[in-house]
DNA sequence: TTCCAGGTGG
DNA sequence: CCACCTGGAA
């Protein structure tokens, strides 16, 4: 027998309503101050950061740029500078280029369709869908890597999520209840459950509330092959002399260094220039007059 | 010392 | 598929 449409909305939104984390993100206040807005902005963030790193950032974000039109007059230095030790600048240059999007081309307002937030930069599958859901309460199917492995295991049986696909989304989508209001919590409360008690490597089934419907208990918790590539390691990598390089321009003085002081110790001369010149492809960088510089 | 979390774009 | 960052946990 198939399962219900909303088999463990309710259960999930009784728990969320107890458990969830009181996030800033989650709260009226920040809401009624940076509407969607502020929630485009922690989605950004939130991108591959965990929230403990993201909070402080947030704040300080939100304050120095509370709106698009304030983002888009700011230039890459000042964005890379605030975007500090967040990791992945590459985000940072992103947001602000989809703040200049917004104020050109929408008015300065954050778009509600999804199909709008999905052709700002730095916005995929997940963000578009979470400021549709989030920002605007509207009604659509929000999955990031904790929703995949709930669904994978309550719904399917798994101990761990196939490669992703769009069937993803489908499998969310049967999830939700027809009420938007109850749909968003469903979302958010499918990533919360994840994140705190059915965790990839000790999920705690104790406190789960799908406990009663979960299939992968039904199935008498089946492990499953562990597919995952081992993580390249970050000494000594390409990653490490980028983020090498653009720490050190964030704390020079005028965020401009002498070409011939920026990495001036590493070890592989090739690998500091492949780096180098990656980041000025990558628009993170520029080179003038022998120095380099972050962007203006 | 290694491992881990985690969306987007190419 | 693979590159992209960081710092805290194991």
């Amino acid at each position: 027998m198939p399962p219900s449409p909303t088999r463990g909305a309710p259960e999930l939104i009784a728990w969320y309503r107890a458990h969830a984390r009181d996030l800033p993100w989650r709260r009226p206040e920040y809401l009624a101050r940076y509407g969607a807005w502020g929630v485009l902005v922690s989605e950004f963030m939130l991108q591959q950061t965990p929230v403990t790193r993201v909070i402080p950032h947030l704040q300080a974000w939100l304050a120095r740029w509370p709106d698009p039109a304030a983002l888009a007059s700011a230039t890459g230095a000042e964005v890379l500078q605030q975007w500090a030790n967040l990791g992945y600048p590459r985000r940072a240059l992103w947001l602000h280029r989809a703040a200049v999007a917004i104020r050109d081309q929408h008015d300065g307002t954050t778009p509600r369709d999804v199909a709008s937030l999905l052709a700002l930069p730095g916005i995929g599958d997940y963000t578009a869908r979470a400021v549709a859901v989030f920002a605007f309460g509207d009604r659509h199917p929000v999955v990031d890597t904790n929703t995949r492995r709930v669904i994978a295991r309550a719904v399917h049986g798994r101990a761990q999520p196939e490669p992703p696909s769009r069937r993803d989304l489908d499998d969310m989508l049967a999830l939700l209840p027809d009420d938007r209001g109850d749909a968003a919590i469903v979302n958010a409360a499918a990533m919360e459950l994840g994140a705190t008690v059915c965790t990839a490597r000790t999920p705690d089934c104790a406190r789960c509330p799908l406990l009663d419907s979960c299939a992968w208990r039904a199935a008498g918790y089946p492990e499953s092959e562990d597919r995952r590539r081992r993580q390249a390691r970050y000494e000594g990598s390409d990653r490490q002399a980028r983020g090498r390089v653009l720490r050190a321009l964030r704390h020079a003085d005028g965020h401009r260094l002498p070409a011939a002081e920026v990495l001036a110790d590493w070890p592989d001369p090739a690998q500091r220039d492949r780096a180098i010149d990656s980041l000025i492809a990558d628009g993170l960088i520029e080179a003038e007059d022998g120095e380099f510089l972050l962007p203006r």
